[in-house]
RNA sequence: GGAGAGAUGGCCGAGUGGUCGAAGGCGCUCCCCUGCUAAGGGAGUAUAGGCUCAAAAGGCUUAUCGAGGGUUCGAAUCCCUCUCUCUCCGCCA
């Protein structure tokens, strides 16, 4: 969520910046909702003060000993009144609050201006693609030869979208996630945790993928709950929505932990990471990435999370970038860093740097890891707060990456390691979280 | 799943219809005293808004005692619903 004082000060240059991302701002309607609530909230707060100061009176009468009955006659009406201005004065906020729930953050100054992909700016790459001397077979086919990669059977239990992993395959997919982490909490200061992987409406309008993104989710109805996601006045006391959701990334648990938490200014910066499942629906992605394990329902991911004092989150992003291209480097996996346009960025994000691995079948840079900085859009939303130096409480700036993505890692490794003979060699900082293995073969 | 107890400010904890945004304590900030590996005294210390002000300061004001709804002129306090926590029993990886 972006700060309302901004759009009530500078309603125009908020409505132009978000343009740049391809949002069109309500400006209209949110003058007119804004004018409203001015009118209304002034004259409710009258009303109510008027009530509130004469109960008080009839409450001294009283005590005295009094006869209150004026007083009584006084307020008789104005009870009727202030319950109906207060109703109006609601549905006009929650009107505003529908505005601004659905609204995007605001770039950074240092983003591109740009439509799409194309747009989006190269900062570095790392490492040389591979020369193959022998026909280039991509992922799917590498692991079916090998029989431990099975998408029949996966489809027979869950339908389209999902794998089914065997024997060696399955141990270097889980010994990717351990090195990932181990390299994370080791070597960048990181604290592991473990989360739940379904999560509530609030966390998840907290982060922002609710009310917006609710068909890219899996919803898991809980008994007698009606499905009703009601989006009114306040930040946090008005989810009527009761069921658990499938969590799309470890971003929404782990962002979640400093949720409605004033934490001291000494604990920042917080860095946090988790493997954890990611469900998707991949509603709206027909017929993209069909074939192969690229984009699927279900995949695992190793997420990075920084809780950041806003003056130090740029350069925490640097650094979250850096430890999720530190994997990549220690898995000798070409790549490249990409500094996303205005309008390739998701929906919380300040600015975002994608990393790009090399896909030998693809010929292609495809993405593994989206690091950003969300300021304070999802504080805002989870009144995420730290005490400032003036030890008054103030937003924080929440950052969040993948480190990496664990199937689309396991991708490249197999792609970009693969042999003439059908084998694929097991990355050296892999091998001890093998048993030392150094080839997936079909004996192995 | 059954039975019971609870949820108050950064923390602990009092408060069962009116001067309670909330006693007291702890913590924290500032000041004074003392003088050393102690202590004592004083003052201050919730959050989110609105209006006002050129801005800051300030002033006026609203809401918030787990959440939502109700009763009432008036609710932390009474009623209803929900959520969460704890204890015991049952079941279970």
């Amino acid at each position: 969520m972006i700060d309302i004082q901004l759009l009530r000060a500078g309603l125009d240059d908020v409505a132009r910046l978000l343009a740049t991302r391809g949002y069109v701002f309500p400006v209209v309607e949110f003058s007119e909702l804004e004018a409203q609530r001015k009118h209304l909230q002034t004259r409710t707060q009258e009303l109510q003060a008027r009530r509130n100061a004469a109960s008080k009176q009839i409450g001294n009468a009283k005590v005295r000993g009094e006869n209150a009955s004026s007083l009584f006659e006084e307020v008789a009406n104005l009870g009727h009144e202030v319950k109906q201005i207060e109703a109006e004065l609601e549905s006009v906020q929650a009107a505003l609050n529908h505005i601004l729930l659905q609204t995007p953050n605001l770039p950074h100054p240092t983003v591109p201006i740009g439509i799409g992909e194309a747009d989006n700016q190269e900062v570095r790459h790392w490492g040389t693609p591979r020369v193959f001397d022998f026909p280039i077979r991509d992922h799917v086919a590498i692991g079916e030869t090998l029989g431990l990669l099975d998408f029949q059977t996966a489809a027979k239990l869950s339908g389209s979208r999902f794998s089914l992993m065997t024997g060696e395959l399955a141990r270097l997919h889980r010994a990717l996630a351990q090195f990932m982490l181990d390299v994370h909490t080791r070597e960048h200061g990181y604290q592991e945790a473990y989360v739940p992987y379904l999560v509530n409406a609030r966390s998840l309008l907290g982060t922002g993928q609710l009310p917006k993104f609710k068909e890219d989710l899996f919803e898991v109805p809980r008994k007698n709950s009606e499905p009703v996601l009601a989006v009114s006045a306040g930040p946090k006391h008005d989810l009527e929505d009761n069921n658990l959701y499938l969590i799309p990334t470890g971003e929404v648990p782990l962002t979640n932990i400093v949720a409605e938490k004033i934490v001291p200014l000494e604990s920042l910066p917080m860095r946090l990471t988790a493997h954890t499942p990611c469900f998707r629906s991949e509603a709206g992605s027909y017929g993209r990435d069909t074939r192969g394990m690229i984009r699927q329902h279900q995949f695992e991911k190793v997420e990075l999370v920084q809780i950041a004092h806003p003056q130090e989150s740029y350069e925490a992003l640097e650094e979250l970038v850096g430890h999720a291209e530190k994997i990549l480097q220690k898995l000798e996996l070409p790549y490249r860093v990409m500094l996303l346009c205005t309008g390739d960025m998701g929906f919380a994000a300040a600015k975002t740097y994608d990393i790009e691995v090399w896909l030998p079948a693809q010929q292609a840079y495809r993405e593994i890891s989206s690091c950003s900085n969300c300021e304070s859009f999802q504080a805002r939303r989870m009144l995420a707060r730290f005490r400032n130096e003036k030890n008054k409480p103030e937003l924080l700036h929440t950052l969040n990456g993948s480190g990496l993505a664990v199937g689309r890692t396991l991708v490249a490794v197999l792609e970009n390691y693969q042999n003439a003979d059908g084998t694929v060699t097991i990355p050296e900082a892999l091998r001890p979280y093998m048993d030392g293995l150094r080839l997936l073969s079909t004996a192995g």
